[in-house]
DNA sequence: TCGAAAAGTGCTTTTTGCTGCACTTTACAA
DNA sequence: TTGTAAAGTGCAGCAAAAAGCACTTTTCGA
């Protein structure tokens, strides 16, 4: 999953919960500048941060396998 | 998941595949010293940093909806 | 049309992630 | 037991993420 999927995520997911950019920031505890760079596809969030998001809108960061019928 | 849960993850990845720290920080791009304080449980990671031990790994992070049955 | 709310951007400072180096500790096979 | 490979840690520098501020642009309903 590429950044810029990761970022449209959380906005798709933002917008279909009607909150505004300022809102979500407050309820995230993260910052307004930072979030809109996410959203305007710039930037290299850390887990934390992406987490926090995360949290404020439903989401959850998970780590998979891939390819799950050739590896392991 | 939690970000300990998360490193577990690339931890256990990494020894169910018999790679190193050395060789694991080879392939992925990701200094060593880096990748020893994520598997020691330290550290925020960035993103990018994530994807890229996730590429050598063929892990994949991704973001997903939570409580399917109760949000939307 | 137009005015306000929301979103996007340039600049800057502060914080902290990433990294290299050197060293210590742990695990394990000979 | 002991030597070596692998893993863990303190310190320091640099780069970049996080954040605040001021401003511009876009969106959209009255």
């Amino acid at each position: 999953m590429h950044s810029r999927k990761i970022f449209n995520i959380v906005k798709a997911r933002r917008e279909s919960l009607n909150v505004t950019q300022e809102t979500l920031a407050q309820l995230s505890g993260v910052a307004l500048r930072t979030l809109k760079q996410f959203e305007s596809g710039k930037g290299n969030p850390t887990l934390q941060t992406l987490q926090k998001l995360g949290d404020a809108l439903g989401l959850e960061v998970t780590v998979v396998i891939k390819n799950k019928g050739i590896n392991t």
